[in-house]
Order: structure tokens, then sequence, then C-alpha cells
RNA sequence: GCCCCCGUAGCUCAGUUGGAUAGAGCGACGGUUUCCUAAACCGCAGGCCGCAGGUUCGACUCCUGCCGGGGGUACCA
């Protein structure tokens, strides 16, 4: 309304040039519309539309125009006898609209008290699949901070997908083949404790890994033996395809019981593995559309970029590769899924590796003549992020520097049930809670950073639980129960929002307002770092209104003697804490009712 | 060498289709609780947004070059 105000106003300002520009340019609703922005300091007004380029156009100074359209869209409204905008202004080249706050508050509030935790949710991927890759830890080597992140995030983004409506399908793609398995196996068959099966844990494993790297070192012959063993496994050798399922099992148990603790969820667990009987078949493929060449005895797809090399299907051994196995790989999802969209939560360090990837099968596309509605290769994208440091050099499993995942999570939850012990001693489900937190904490320091950027892995900001940390969420979420719980008196939408249009109140009301906003942008960018930083906007935002003094000194009480003033809120309280609620779980995290 | 990512307050980071005076947290200092959970809140201090050009009415944001850090660069994943 405000933007056919302006853009009225732009067409009975300046009839000549508007009549000059056509109808659909610079002055057009659509234009004035898409222009529109929101102040940085909100008590400028809800909307402003910057004047800049049409004063250009029409060679006059900003103010001037801004001046003259707010003057006339002022009119304009009037005549329209508009609600909601309550007023125009010019503010330094800008027009500024102020619009009536109980309107949208009261909108809101019942948007959010009506849908509870459903607020947000959109149909925007309706009948649209979208696959997310993520964890993808490897076998025989356990659950290090090194697959942290991309575990979390892919979490995240599979809740954050669906929460929009998409099918949404996480894939945990196990990293279960390999020449790494041949390492394992001749390290295993050298130093391994052959007798005690039962008692091995993911750790035995990660000595012989160690102790082959630093062997290796020296003795050379042991990567030909490694590479011997690898491809005695692919051939179906029973005592060497034995070992691996015992690494493969030892290993899965481990990562259950990480996933579980953590609240990590997968619809669909696979490895590279599963793909074995089908490569030989896409190979031939690739091979039939003219792709391959042999180059020093491997089979590779020269990609024909500068840029990049060329992709190994086949070492000289005969052996197949990562590369290889994803591209069956991606080839059998879209079999699988008919996706839409297939998305690899895997570190920027395999940036050049997912080109290749998705080249080939473009390049296969391309010689195969797909039909446009089959191609697949632009689905296909590779969610990267940063390296997690730990004090300033990165995680190395094969030198043994690693920081185990489940020992951080068993730190910070012990943090977390002394800080129980400390401040709340009544609480009754403490193991449950610590739980909670322990794991809040961890996850979002992971998610309240920009996938892209190096994360490094600090104990002391792990373990702290206050300032914008997961724990704080948290902890705000449990003040809003307790609030809830004081009450005792059923809570509706149904209020007068005019008491609620304090600064502070109207804070919190605007970032419930941006809530929806915040998970689409964390879909559009497969960031959920979006959604972090709203949570944490939110609850600084109600945490002030809850501290806020009265003249007097006093606290000015949520729930105090004047019925209405407590009822209306309760209301924003209520839909407070359904946002913080919802928020975290769309970052994989817990809201405890009380801590 | 070539390619990709990062560079914002002492530290860790927001600022994502270019907009008004660049914001938080931590740390430092000073306050707030006869308690609706202080894991909180308030105040104060702290900035050539790596550097230099360019595009634009307007650049932390886009382009080019350089500097610094990280990563990748065919038979690991």
């Amino acid at each position: 309304m405000f933007a056919r105000a302006v853009a009225g106003a732009f067409a009975s300002a300046f009839p000549q040039k508007h009549a000059e520009v056509g109808p659909n340019e610079v002055f057009s609703y659509e234009y004035v519309l898409d222009s529109i922005e929101r102040p940085k300091d909100p008590r400028m007004g809800r909307f402003a539309f910057p004047v800049f380029r049409a004063s250009k156009m029409l060679g006059a100074k900003p103010d001037a125009i801004a001046a003259k359209i707010a003057e006339i869209a002022n009119s304009e409204l009037e005549r329209m006898n508009s609600r909601r905008i309550l007023s125009v202004e010019p503010v330094a080249g800008f027009v500024n609209a102020r619009v009536n706050f109980d309107l949208e508050a009261h909108e809101t509030l019942r948007a959010v008290l009506d849908l509870g935790t459903a607020y947000g949710s959109s149909e925007t991927g309706k009948d649209h699949t979208v696959l997310v890759e993520y964890c993808s830890a490897n076998i025989a080597k356990p659950f290090g901070i090194g697959h942290l992140r991309t575990t979390i995030l892919g979490n995240s983004l599979r809740r954050v997908f669906h929460k929009m409506g998409y099918d949404a399908v996480g894939i945990n793609y196990l990293g279960d083949w390999g020449t790494q398995f041949g390492k394992m196996i001749v390290a295993y068959q050298k130093w391994g404790r052959g007798g005690s099966e039962q008692e091995e844990s993911v750790y035995d494993l990660v000595d012989l890994y160690v102790r082959y790297h630093r062997e290796a070192e020296t003795d050379k012959s042991l990567d030909d033996q490694a590479r011997e063993a690898f491809r005695k496994l692919e051939d179906g050798d029973p005592e060497t395809h034995r070992l691996w399922e015992r690494f493969k099992d030892i290993s899965l148990a481990e990562f259950k019981r990480v996933f579980d603790l953590m609240g990590i969820e997968f619809d669909w667990i696979t490895g590279e593995a599963f793909l074995n009987d089908k490569i030989e078949p896409v190979i031939e493929r690739i091979r039939a559309a003219g792709l391959t060449t042999v180059s020093d005895g491997a089979l590779i797809v020269d990609l024909n970029d500068p840029q990049l090399p060329p992709c190994l299907l086949r070492k000289a051994d005969g052996a197949t590769l990562y590369a290889t196995r994803d591209i069956v790989g991606l080839l059998y999802r879209w079999e699988k899924y008919h996706f839409d969209e297939a998305l690899y939560v895997v570190a920027s360090a395999q940036s050049d590796h997912f080109k290749q990837v998705f080249r080939v099968v473009e390049m296969l596309e391309e010689a195969e003549k797909t039909p446009p509605d089959q191609r697949i290769a632009h689905r296909a994208r590779h969610v990267d992020f940063g390296w997690v440091k730990f004090g300033d050099k990165a995680m190395s499993t094969r030198r043994g520097n690693v920081v185990v995942l489940e020992d951080v999570i068993n730190k910070a939850v012990e943090l977390a049930r002394q800080k129980i012990r400390e401040k709340n001693p009544e609480l009754k489900e403490i193991d449950k809670t610590a739980l909670m937190i322990g794991v809040g904490a961890v996850l979002f320091s992971q998610l309240s950073v920009r996938r892209q950027k190096d994360v490094s892995f600090d104990w002391d900001e792990v373990l702290n639980f206050e300032g914008e940390t997961g724990p704080y969420l948290q902890y705000t979420h449990a003040r809003l129960c307790s609030l809830i719980r004081n009450y005792r008196s059923p809570i509706a939408a149904d209020i007068d929002v005019g008491l609620l249009n304090k600064e502070e109140e109207q804070r919190v009301i605007e970032a419930l307002a941006d809530f929806p906003q915040s998970i689409r942008d964390a879909a559009r960018n497969y960031e959920p770092n979006h959604v972090s930083t709203h949570l944490i906007r939110t609850a600084g935002a109600f945490n002030k209104v809850y501290q806020r003094k009265l003249d007097d000194g006093k606290i000015d009480k949520i729930i105090s003697d004047d019925a209405a003033l407590s009822a209306a809120r309760m209301a924003m309280v209520k839909a407070v804490q359904v946002v913080l609620r919802e928020g975290l779980y769309l970052l994989g995290i817990e809201a405890p009712d009380e801590m």
C-alpha cells in the first residue's frame, strides 16, 4: 500500500517524466515495491524508499524529491483511508513510512499463538525433494570434531528445508571403502590383537591407523601391501572382507552412540561400499559416451578445463576412486529420489572434487542428449565449509591429533551439570537437562558462525555458557516457560496490543515477525547461521523487556496486578517461547522448560 | 605457478540479492537481585571494515590489483 502510494505520487508529481519512461520502469509499483527496504534505525519507520535513482533521473535534489513524494503520498493515503500506514515522511533522501504498529503486532502475535511451532512453516518446497548429505564420517576412525560441522550443519539444513515444506532427505554416506581400508587391513594383520574381538573399540583401530602412517614413513613397502589388500577386498576375498565388516560394526556402534547423544537424524544411512555393484555399468556408460581416455594406465575423463585436473575413474591398478563412487552415487540418487536439489555438506577442501564430479555428470548428460528435465548436474551443489582448527593446526587423524567429539560433549555436559547444581539445585531432571545444555553449547558454537569461515576449536569458547551461546537461548526459553507456569491463566492473542507499544516490546514483536524470513534466508543460502543470529536477537530483545526498570528503580514485571497488561505481555511471552523453541529445533538443539 | 575460501573493536563474530550514524558477545572497568530463574540486564571504553584503485547518487557489500592467513592442484578421502 505504501508502494502504491509512492508510485502514485511519482505519477502525479512528474507526469511528463512518468509518461516518458513508461509505466513499467523506475516509477512503477513493482519497482517501488522491490526497492522498499527497512530503515536501520526502527525509529525512522517501518519501511523506507530511497529516491536517489529517481532524483538523478529527474535532475533534482533527493531531499526535494523525497519531500514532494511524501507530501503527495500522504494525501493519497488519506484518500485511501489506510489503517495500516499512518504517515509518510521524507528523511535524507528516503521516504519513510510509519505503520500502525498495533495492527502488525496483533497479526504477528495471533499468527504465532494460533500456529504454535508451525509458525514460520511454509509450503515453498511442496512437492520438491532436497537431498542433504552430511556427516559422511569414515569408518574405522573415531568421530572427531572434524566431522562436527558437516553433521551439525546438515542436520540443521535438513530441518530447515523440511520446515519449508520440502521433502528433505538426510543422507549419511559413510566412508566405508577405499584404499585406506587396505591400510587398516595391513595394520591389523601386522599388529592387531587377533583374539579379543569383542573388546576392540574404535580407539584401537585408530591406534593401528596412526601406527601405520608412522611406520609407512620408513617402510615404503607398506603402501604397496595396502594397495594389494584393498584390491583383494574389492575382489571379494573372504578374509579381508571379514575384517572390513568388523571395522564397520565397531564404527557404526560408536557413531550411533554419538548421534543419539546429539539428536542427529538421518533418513538414509548408506556408504560407499553400497555402490560397489553399481560402478561398472556407470563406467561403461561414460566410456560408451566417448568421454574417457587412458593416461598412464589410468582411466580418466578430461574435463577440458584448464582450471581442473582430469577426473580419475580408475587407477592404473584398476581400483576405483572416491570421485568414481560419487558420480555413481549421484546417478543412483537420481534414480531413487528424483530430487530437485542434492546438497553435499562437505569441507571446502573438496571443492575441486565436487566440481569434477558434477562436471563429469554434466558432460555425460550432454553426450547422451538427456532431456533437460532429466538433467541433474545443475541440481547438485557442494555446500562447503571451513576448517575446524585446534590451536593453530588443523586436525589430522593420521598423526593421531584429534579431539574426539564424545569427549567434547561429555565435558560440556559435565560443566552444565555443575552449573545446575550451583544455580538451580532443586531441578528435577538434572541429567537430561545437563545433556541438553552441554549439547546445545557445542552445537550452537558451530552454528553461530558463517559456514565458510574457519573456526578455531577453543575449549573456553565451547564451554562458555554466557553471552551469545546456546545455553543463553535455552536459559531464556526456560525463563519464558517459568513465566507461563507462574501465570496460571490461559494465554490468548485476544489482547489489547496498545499495551505493548513501548520500544522494547516493539523490538520483540518485530523479531517475532521476522522469524519466517530468517528461515527463508537459511534455506536460500544453505546457512543455518541466519536462524542462530535471529534467535540471539529475539532472546536479547525479550530479556530487555524482562529486566526493564520503572522510574522508581523496581523491575517492571511481566506479571503484575494489572490484568490487561499482564495478559498482553503474556501473549508476547508465549509467542517468544514458541519461536525460541522452534528456532532451536531448527538448529538441532533442544529447549528445556527448566534449567 | 594456477585456482578456491577467509581478512570488520584487544579476542570471537554478525552485518547475504549496494542504502541513512558499521552492530553484538567475550575480555576490562563501573553498576543492577527484600529474588516473575543474575546462564540475565544497564552503563563506559574500544574501528583508515587488510591496502590501493575502479564502478555508483551511495561500497563492509560489486569489479581489478596487491598484502596477509588457510586450502586445493590426477592414481587418499
